[in-house]
Parts: C-alpha cells; structure tokens; sequence
DNA sequence: CGGGTGTTTGAAAGGCATCAAAAAGCGTGG
DNA sequence: CCACGCTTTTTGATGCCTTTCAAACACCCG
C-alpha cells in the first residue's frame, strides 16, 4: 500500500486478518463532526483485524508504504483453534494490546501535553526494543497531526511541546521525522512513568484507603 | 466484599480469574503522584483478571458491596482451552472490552466534558439493556469523583455539567445516586453518538451469558 | 439530631485550543 | 543544481474551557 491508503474501514464487516510485514499505519475512528481520534499505530510484525467479529473497530490507513500479509477471518480462527500452540499467543497479542489500550486511557485521562508527548517519545524509543538507559535516535514516521490526534492535543501544542523540550536539552531535532532522545532519566521523569518504577507496592497499600 | 476493599491489586501477580456475582467494581491506575485514572467499571457477569499472565492490569475495588466468584488463573485457561464451546465466549469478551477501551480512548482524546458525561449517562443506562427512545432512571452507584477520575475530568466539572443538564431539561436528580433521563435523541445528540447502537448489542450479547 | 463525608456552587487562574501568519521541508520542473 | 510552489511545521496572540482554590450546602449514619 502507498501512503494513505486504506486497509479497511471502521465500517467494514471484517472479513480478513492482517498482518503487517513492514511499514507503519494510523489506526483511527472519525466522530460525526469530523474530529479524529488516532488509537493507536501498528508497525512491523502486528496483526490487524483480530479482535472482532462483524466490523473493524477502526480505519487502518498507511503511513509509510506499507507491506501486508492476508487471511480470511474464517480461516484464521480455524488455525487458531486447531494448533496447540498458536492459541497461547495469539492471547498474549491481545493482552498486550489491551495493556497498550488501558496506558493511553491513563495518559489522555489524567497526563498533561507534556507528559504525552514524552510518553510517547519513550513508548516509541522501547518499541524498538533499545537500551533504556541510553540516549537513542528514533524515527517517527507518522505526521504532527497524526501524533496530536493519538496524544488528543492539537498539532500546535505537539509542535510548542517538542520545542520546549529541544530548549530545554531533553532531545535535538533533525528533520521532521527524527528525534535524538537525551537524558533517559530525566525524560522518565517527565512521562510519569510507572511502568518502569517498582515502588508500587507500597503505593497502592497507601491509596487503597 | 464491603464498599471500598480491593480484589487485587495492580502491582499483584496475577493467580486468579474472578466473576462478578453481584455489585459494582471500579477499575483503576494510580501515578506516581497519586492521580488516579479509573479505567472502568465491572458490573454482575463480568469477568476480571482475565487478560494477563504476569500481574494484574489494575486495581480492582468493591463500589458497593460485591459477591464474587473465584477460580485459580491456571485452571480457568485449562477450561476455556478444553471446552470447545467456552473459548470464543472468552474471545466475545475480550472482544467486548476492546471495544470498550477504544470507545473509552475516543472520549478522552477528543470530546468536551458534556459530551463525555453524556455519553457516560448513555452507556450506563443502554448497559442495563434498556429502550434506547424512552426516558429512562438509572441508578449511578459509584461517587461523582469516580465519575471524574473515569471520563478524565474534576469533580467540580462533573457536577457543574450535571446542573447544567438538570437545567436545560435534559436530565433530572434524585439523590445523589439517581438519574432520570429525559429526551434520549437530544442527549445522544450531545454525546456525540454515532454507534454506541451497534456498541451494545453485542456487549448485551456478552452480558446476557 | 449532630458530625462527617460527599456534593454543589462561586471566583480566579492556567493550560490548551483557536485563529493567523511566517518559516521550513520537499518534490517538481526548469 | 537551483528556483518555484505546495504542504507541513513552527511561532505568535488571543480566548475559552477546565482546573484550582475556597466555601456553602446536602446527604447519610450513628
């Protein structure tokens, strides 16, 4: 697919099951007014289609060119059920994708734009599996406005945040598409990240009263 | 369990599925800084510690008094793999709750506070598998800051908006934890509504069994 | 019938959105 | 290789919605 092509839409009935073998696309749902709401991004690897029967739950669009592998739905969910072994991951991709869901609640519910976009930043940084503690180049393939209509922010807020930041020596811009992160922990910091904390223990004894 | 004691906790390892027999369940995360961020409700029938292996997604915390079902993680995924007929109930209700994340994720991202309190009043009452054009009276068992800690607002926001539809004739109060609500095709309007309609008819499906 | 918690209302402040325009990329064609 | 025009991004000024802070009020339970 070419950039802006469509895989499916929200309103198709779902028929097949997709999995991405390169490139990256914007997952999103359109309200009645015409505002937009990106919910997630799905790269190299992911399934598409898995988790309904009747229709898609979202429009899958190309970011970049994109290649893809397709199965009939029926087909899929019959190999699914008939070997042992694909059962337990094909759970464990929905579980992570669950997981992936409940964070963005958490950072659109009760996370300031700051804090968005540097989780994303660092979301973005560990999805390619690198070192945490290092500072890393990443590549954002995805526009402004695809990035403010997944974090709910404008594309100017986005655009003031990553300036900000650039002032304040927390990453370097090089193009649109490329950003170095510095200072890891400091970042952290900024993101609110619990994920990475281990300190929650006590920290749900203290709130769970 | 009395009002305010928790089934597990988010940093939990994860041992158990629990049904909910009876009652209300909030859903939440805390941040390191002590925001809270209810990811969602749990009402009788549902299903909770479902979707990891590792720890627990969030805290789980009794609303109202609740009666639960328990039955150890490991010989729950042994049922659902040997029974040929339970596992795509599992696979409906994972489903169901994707759809409801990613309903959720639209909400925070992209509507106003009316529209989302709206919206909140709607699911709620459509949960109870009621007619979608006649008034209805719902019963909110949870407290206004639950409410705002869930469709990512303050209390104060939640109340205001609340009077504010009591004023323009689209709601009335009774209590604290009664609603009646009036002129449902105005209301749907407001919350933006496009296909809650499709939503719940199978999340009802679900529910029913 | 109090006391305490939860809710409602009010005033002021702040953060993000909106509107507007300049600057920077980027592909195209000379 | 550079000039051109378009799109995307960045920057600036202003306004609105939601939050924050504060206090009055209602509800519930003993």
């Amino acid at each position: 697919l070419k950039p802006g092509e469509a895989v499916f839409w929200e309103s198709d009935t779902a028929t097949h099951v997709f999995q991405v073998m390169g490139g990256c696309l914007r997952l999103y749902r359109i309200l009645p007014d015409g505002r937009r709401a990106i919910t997630g991004f799905a790269f190299c690897g992911e399934l598409l289609g898995t988790s309904l029967e009747g229709s898609y739950l979202h429009t899958a669009e190309a970011v970049t060119p994109v290649r893809l592998r397709r199965l009939p739905g029926s087909r899929f969910h019959a190999l699914v059920d008939a070997c042992e072994h694909l059962r337990p991951q094909l759970f464990a991709r929905m579980c992570a994708e669950m997981r992936a869901a409940q964070q963005h609640i958490v950072a659109l519910g009760r996370l300031g734009a700051e804090e968005r976009v540097v989780r994303f930043l660092l979301s973005t940084a560990w999805a390619t599996g690198a070192d945490r503690t290092r500072p890393i180049t990443i590549k954002l393939p995805m526009s402004r406005l695809d990035i403010a209509d997944y974090l709910g922010l404008t594309i100017e807020t986005v655009c003031r945040t990553l300036t900000k930041l650039k002032h304040d020596r927390f990453i370097a811009l090089d193009g649109r598409h490329t950003i170095l992160l510095r200072r890891m922990a400091d970042l952290r910091e900024l993101a609110c990240d619990i994920d990475t904390r281990h300190d929650d223990h006590s920290t749900a004894a203290v709130r769970s009263h």
